[in-house]
DNA sequence: CTAGGGTTAG
């Protein structure tokens, strides 16, 4: 109760009732919990006007008050000003350190420590473990581990947790459920920590299976156990579990937590319905900079660049200041409703809120030039970077390379990637499908024989279709579905009705060294057609299907959806590697612009 | 009667 506490000794000093050294120490950890920096600062100098200045007890306060609001250059003053610092004065400054996003400075200062001759305590080693997760240094926190075995106290309850964080958060999620099952007590920060864990490392499906556990057997969660149980819902992806989600958390106590709802934004967006999105946008009270980039984005993915380019209009009246994720969100907005204009100038705009531009914002506007067609400009652009030009960047150059068959500056960016990463698959096929664009087939047979020589091969495609709260996945010319003979029929009726409604399929790109014949099967049996027939066989007409598939849309697939969506009278939602698109009457959303 | 820790959105 920080606040009653700070009024409490408010009222103490308007009655002349002077604090010793046992006050201090309570109004700095208040001042430090809420935070309330103003008013410790106040009382640092009261401090030293009563001259508490050798009193390790307030001092270490004070200490561990400015690491709590950020200042660590005002702890570190007190710090070196210490005649006598113990194992507290030491962990007040590894905190603070690791707390503030220098986990570097928090082990160099831990090694410090050692040096001195102070023997960590259990507190201690809490945040150098910490400091190690941030560093994804998982040896050396091994090696802490070990340490504290040693010293015996491997049965600290605390100590185990942040062993047990350290171990989901690095990737170790077996062992941290090992861990996590052994724990005696019930510990709501233990749950925590295994359910980021697992949705940080892709195990979405098991964090909110532990989240579901946690409400059956009732016990607590916090605002932190909601937003990490939203972020896995968002990647597991299924519309069905993130309404489940949404009205879970609008009858619980953190609806109206600001965390949780631009997580909840997230979810929605990336669930395929935008609508939803706004819906839990618009209910939110005292709107961050998080929350209008989480639905800005939400939009952008969604190709509705107006309508992210409007609500940061909005933001702006509201008094919000845009970040560089609220950037990065325009651009992509832009990128994918191809607003050249207002892309370059959002882009310039950057520098007048004192946002330096970061590799994914260059990736973005070069996407953004190269897939208009500006290509020259695009390489100009890269040219001019104050930054050294990374894999993201070069591989939007390629890419947009493609799309306009531009061999020469295609083969140029490729190279650059080589040499950056010479054993990503990605971009040998991304080469491969320059070459086909442009009918080079010596060239596209170079590239295959250069990949197998490396020991490469093609990332193996598959779509997700969630029918009735159930992920049904498929990949190429799957047959393994018990319902296979069925959704074979489907989709060959389906060809029928393509076909008859003039459908011809491009023979371009990637499929060049097949014969006709061969070609037209293997089109018909992309994984995303499979997921739309085994769609149509399972629900009701007229529900819309969602799709999710693992590679970007390929031009043909792109085509006959479209198509489909209309001969079918469905709407049919997919969601590529790269966005979303959203098939009605014979027309997408993206506008074939992807 | 007093100090230090862990889980945290786009």
């Amino acid at each position: 109760m920080f606040a009653n506490a700070v009024e409490m000794y408010s009222r103490m000093q308007n009655l002349w009732v002077s604090p010793d050294g046992y006050t201090l120490p309570h109004i700095l950890k208040a001042c430090g919990g809420l935070p309330g920096f103003e008013m410790g600062r106040q009382v640092h100098g009261q401090i030293f006007r009563l001259g508490f200045v050798k009193d390790v007890f307030v001092q270490n306060g004070v200490i561990a008050f400015y690491a709590k609001c950020g200042k660590i250059q005002s702890a570190k003053v007190v710090f070196d000003g210490l005649e006598f610092r113990n194992v507290v004065s030491w962990t007040s400054m590894i905190s603070g350190y690791a707390q503030n996003g220098q986990p570097i400075e928090a082990l160099r200062a831990f090694h410090e420590m050692r040096e001195m001759g102070i023997m960590p305590d259990w507190v201690a080693l809490v945040s150098v473990i910490r400091a190690h997760t941030d560093v994804e240094d998982l040896a050396h926190g091994k090696s802490i581990h070990g340490c504290i075995i040693k010293m015996g106290l491997e049965l600290e309850p605390d100590l185990l947790i942040a062993l047990t964080a350290m171990y989901a958060k690095c990737g170790q999620v077996m062992v941290a459920r090992c861990f996590f099952d052994q724990m005696k007590v019930s510990d709501l920060i233990l749950w925590n920590a295994m359910i980021s864990g697992y949705a940080k490392n892709g195990y979405a499906e098991k964090a909110v299976e532990l989240f579901r556990d946690m409400i059956s057997k009732n016990i607590r969660t916090d605002s932190i156990t909601a937003r990490s149980a939203v972020v896995a819902c968002a990647q597991v992806g299924s519309l069905e579990l993130a309404r489940w989600m949404d009205n879970f958390i609008s009858k619980s106590e953190h609806r109206d937590d600001i965390f949780v709802n631009s997580a909840l934004i997230d979810m929605f967006a990336k669930c395929g319905n935008v609508d939803m999105a706004r819906s839990v946008f618009d209910r939110t009270f005292n709107k961050d900079v998080v929350v209008w980039s989480a639905m800005i984005v939400g939009y952008g993915l969604h190709g509705r660049g107006r309508e992210a380019l409007d609500l940061y209009l909005l933001m702006k009246q509201a008094g919000v200041f845009p970040n560089d994720v609220t950037f990065l969100g325009l651009l992509t907005a832009c990128n994918h409703s191809g607003l050249v204009e207002d892309g370059w100038r959002l882009f310039h705009s950057m520098k007048d809120y004192g946002i330096e531009p970061r590799h994914p914002h260059y990736a973005s506007m070069v996407d953004l030039l190269g897939r208009a067609c500006y290509l020259d400009q695009a390489y100009d652009f890269i040219m001019s970077m104050p930054i050294e030009p990374g894999v993201s960047v070069w591989g939007a150059l390629l890419s947009a390379c493609k799309i306009h068959r531009h061999v020469k500056l295609g083969e140029y960016a490729a190279e650059r990637l080589f040499s950056l990463e010479a054993y990503n698959t990605g971009h040998y096929v991304q080469l491969s499908n320059l070459y086909a664009s442009a009918r080079m087939w010596d060239r596209v047979a170079k590239v295959q024989i250069l990949m197998r020589e490396k020991g490469l091969s093609k990332d193996l495609g598959y779509s997700l279709i969630e029918i009735n709260g159930k992920l049904q996945s498929f990949r190429v010319g799957d047959k393994s579905h018990p319902q296979s003979k069925e959704i074979y029929e489907e989709l060959e009726s389906l060809e029928r009705r393509l076909k008859q409604a003039g459908f011809i399929p491009h023979t371009d790109s990637s499929l060049h060294d097949l014969n006709y014949e061969e070609m037209e099967e293997t089109l018909c049996n992309h994984s995303e057609r499979l997921a739309i027939a085994f769609g149509l066989i399972s629900t009701a007409p007229g529900t819309t299907l969602r799709i999710t598939k693992n590679l970007r849309a390929c031009i043909n697939c792109h085509s006959a959806t479209k198509l489909i969506s209309k001969l079918v009278n469905r709407e049919i939602v997919v969601r590529d590697a790269n966005r979303f698109h959203h098939f009605k009457d014979g027309v997408c959303s993206c506008g074939d612009y992807w």
